[in-house]
DNA sequence: TATGAATGAGTCTTCATTCAT
DNA sequence: CATGAATGAAGACTCATTCAT
């Protein structure tokens, strides 16, 4: 059983992919969460206040996605394979939302949050380096959290530029994603 | 002397970078523009309908800054340092408009564009890269292409990055960049 | 032909004193003036702002009324019992409107306007005072100013008591029009 | 200890005194009163049902304000003055009360009620000139009842006089009293 | 009695769009 | 081409009222 909040940011990521921000109406969202639309106000000010709380859920998801997908006993390398795999898969799921969220945070003093949301999928990335640079699968010079952030960077534009090139005919998901790999394992030193 | 078509433009970016999207009324374009409300309909159909010249203006100031400053005499590896600093202090500079025009160009059909507008950069880069591996100063098994796309993915992502760190006292535009370039170098598998 | 904001005016006039300010919808005032909803926005922020014309048009109204029933070549006497007259009659008909724009008014900061909108009410007043004192029917030691305020407060609260009273058996108008004659007379020393 | 009824009556007036009736919301007044929204309905069936008993309260402090200003074993004139300065008093306290509780009554069915409510203040008034009357300090020909209010109508109508001036160079309290006690005495056909 | 979260009808308000000048 | 007052459909938002606890 969720509670209001949570079917409110929900319905609003629902809506938000379906609708984009401007088409969204409040009316749209309480129709899908199935409340009343003074509900909505008793939690959230407005439209773009709910951003914020789906920025977590997504970064949530997002973890959750490349956990499920990370097979711990494999070797670093092929772990490496199943988080681009993973991250691959969810930007192009959520891709248009995530611009959106971004927008939105962006265009409301609430960017700084951006960060403090993205933190634990950081932190989780930060932790998979400093086990392999420990166990000297990746070079010592390694910074592993800023690295976590160019990894992250690095693997989510890549994947964007996949779903602009989807109609194209001479490029497809797997060459970029063997680019980006290869890119990504130099870029960490990898040694295997 | 502008001509109307180019104060609304630059109006626009004007507005969005204050208020967002969301908030932009054209009114406010307008008035900034200093014309009349129906004038603005004799250009453009919608406000987000004029995203698609505000990206053609940011990717012109975002080459032009590139190219001046670098020194094509300079060799490949200061040349890369100067890029990455060029596109540094850009993203900074620019990096909220470059969200709303992405998310605007994102929640409409105009999305498709950002390839094309983005364009001449990418192919820059690409060039940029070709003569690079011409020289074999970076390895062989690179496509430039695509390479450069993860090349303005990656540098553009940790740009953003320092932005939000500016306020934290644990890392600083220097180190990062410093980060950057090396893993940049690595990846591109150069040898200088 | 009225212009749109004067249409506003004489349709919100008309409204309120219909239904009062609570139950008047800003729709009900547009209809009543024949312009569109939004029409009204370019010309006042709110329902209460149009209090401040709405005050300006009554004091029109009831100097109009007064000046109507005055026959200046009567005798002073008369030409006070004509005034009187017509504040009656005026405040009988007006008397929910003014009570509604006096409220409005003195809940929205403007109540200092009050003062402004009723001066050439009170400079009428004064003025009529003042050739009575000059021929020496009323006495000498008035002070027309603040006695024009004292002549109008009377009256104006002598005929709201008849409103108040009118469904009583034990009073009628002209029984308590004659009493505040009376004491107006004797208060401005009237000698004829 | 106050009961939830007087809680509700005396939190009503403090809002309406600070926001107007327009503005003023139910739950603006639970949340001063300190009690739950739905026990107001408990007690009231709206928001200006409130007014009468608003009404009531101010009547009480009106006529307890006389009460103590007046020293019964003074001259006739004597007590007359300390009845004006009592009602110019508290009128400039509570004028904007007043105007809204009159409004608001006014606005409603409610309006006879003003007279009820009134009432011991006239009384009170009437007999206080009765009085007068039969020593035979005031004039024979007088009624009791009618003058007590156009007495009460005149002293509050010139203090509000009073405040709308106060910032005005031109008038200030005493003189406009003495204006005031001037012609009452004359009014009333005082002998003393 | 008392509570206060939830409701949703009723209004306000905005703002893209038009069109006579 | 240019204007900007007027429009009114669309949606945001409020707040009196209810009712399960």
């Amino acid at each position: 059983m969720m509670n209001k909040k949570e079917k409110i940011v929900h319905a609003a990521i629902e809506v938000f992919k379906e609708k984009g921000i401007e088409k969204t109406k409040i009316s749209d969202i309480v129709k899908l969460a199935g409340i009343a639309q003074g509900t909505f106000y008793l939690y959230f000010p407005s439209k773009l206040s709910v951003m914020p709380a789906i920025a977590e859920v997504m970064v949530e998801k997002e973890m959750a996605a490349v956990k499920a997908q990370v097979d711990e006993s494999a070797s670093f390398s092929t772990q490496l394979t199943q988080v681009v795999d993973a991250i691959f898969s969810f930007t192009s799921d959520y891709r248009e939302l995530q611009a959106l969220v971004y927008a939105g945070l962006a265009s409301t003093e609430h960017i700084k949050e951006w960060e403090t949301v993205y933190q634990p999928f950081y932190s989780w990335i930060s932790q998979f380096l400093q086990e392999a640079k420990i166990s000297g699968v990746i070079r010592h010079s390694i910074n592993v959290e800023r690295t976590s952030k160019l990894f992250i960077g690095l693997v989510e534009s890549a994947a964007e530029q996949i779903y602009l090139y989807d109609s194209k005919q001479d490029g497809n998901a797997d060459t970029q994603k063997l680019e980006v790999m290869d890119f990504l394992k130099r870029g960490l030193g990898i040694r295997e």
